[in-house]
DNA sequence: CTAAGTCGGTATCTGAGGATACATATAAGA
DNA sequence: TCTTATATGTATCCTCAGATACCGACTTAG
């Protein structure tokens, strides 16, 4: 039943690292739903029922919020290979947060939230379950740093501090204090919560002042301790 | 070895609901280390090698960062059943993020990261085992949710638009539009991320266009649909 | 009962950064 | 190649909220 997208499957975060033969004996084990939808259907929607994480085993998705004006925001775009609903599996929500609708013709693969520990019939772990949950540990967790991430950068008061951290963060990531920015200025501003025009007035200055120089995404830091200094206003 | 401190280890959130005979078992087989500590003693420092989840079974303890001036912040307290560490377990960390210090005579009991998903010798999982994974995912999945939260409210760009949010999450919380909140105004005004005096002012601006009214830790929503409407900005 | 500390509201001043509009530069396409 | 769309830099204006100072209301300690 599932075989025609076991290799999509393998592929995901959840499955890393399991043996593809482990993965079909999983499947089997944990019941899961397969779902297919075409462009612009709901596949769950905010304030539903929540009863199982899901994977993106073919297609793409958007995942959007909407406040109480009913303004939708899209919160992220989710890809083949991706899941949604994990982190509310083990907490006790029981309705979606946010809704989920097809981008393109799309295939999901929904997990029942009880079978992910293995409350399934098998007594002891199937064998490669506990790789499985070492797996769903890691991606809660690495969610988690990441939002950990998010906040600090929130928490910067100051935008020249926002920028240099972020310049910082990269110099340290990228090892080299010639630069290539990852996003681009909309996506950057984004990122840090402020609006475009503001932020490039602010590099123009951080410029100016002799501590970076930069075209399009190519930004070289010219003065660290400088940085280092901006980073902490 | 434990016995003394089974009963607190019981009751921390990891453990929860989990028979106290089981947990003698489970902390044989994880061989945990237990280590107690003096006032100011370092309990763990940031950029050490991590490879236990700690649990404060006696005492308090400051959990703190330094920026890169050196500065150091205090980003929460823990107190006995706390515990810490938990969420880089099963990211790809190997250090420290953050400092942890005691703040008078405390013991920490850590649990050595990959005994966690019983890599113990017991083949099968002990019986309480899968409650403990079922509780670490919980865990985990709920700071994630808490974070997620706060990015929301950082995200925020007006105060009107977080203190509207907070109040409207307050009301259904509570179910009453006579709220009492749970934080005084500086910790509200830390928690929104904005300065005490600036979200007072804010909030007597709503009270007198009549959206609110408010005394102390009591507010009384007067317009709810003004609030709606607020919190979208 | 006084003194010192804490908490919350208010007023004034100021500046950082948002909104907007527009110019330039790069990329994509016809 | 010329055209169109998208990305980026810059200038102007103006608002929102931070900093600071101060007052009154309560609380706690001596």
């Amino acid at each position: 039943m599932f075989k025609r997208y076991l290799e999509e499957v393998s592929k995901t975060s959840l499955f890393q690292g399991i043996d593809i033969d482990d993965i079909r004996v999983m499947l089997n084990c944990m019941k899961p739903r397969m779902c297919g939808y075409k462009r612009n259907d709901y596949i769950v929607t905010g304030g539903d029922a929540y009863d199982s994480v899901g994977i993106v085993v073919h297609g793409a998705a958007t995942v959007s919020k909407e406040n109480a004006q009913g303004n939708r925001i899209v919160m992220t775009i989710l890809k083949q290979g991706d899941i949604f609903g994990e982190i509310i599996a083990f907490s006790s929500q029981t309705t979606w947060p946010a809704t989920v609708q097809a981008q393109e013709r799309c295939a999901v693969l929904f997990l029942p939230r009880g079978k992910i520990v293995g409350d399934c019939g098998c007594d002891r772990m199937c064998s490669g379950h506990k790789a499985f949950i070492r797996n769903f540990l890691r991606v809660i967790s690495e969610r988690a740093i990441m939002l950990n991430k998010k906040v600090e950068y929130l928490t910067i008061k100051s935008m020249s501090g926002k920028i240099s951290t972020y310049l910082l963060e990269q110099y340290k990531k990228q090892g080299n204090v010639e630069l290539t920015l990852p996003l681009n200025r909309n996506e950057l501003a984004d990122f840090l919560n402020v609006s475009r025009p503001s932020m490039s007035r602010e590099m123009s200055k951080m410029r100016d002042e002799g501590m970076i120089e930069f075209h399009m995404s190519h930004v070289k830091i010219i003065n660290v301790e400088g940085l280092v200094q901006m980073s902490a206003l």
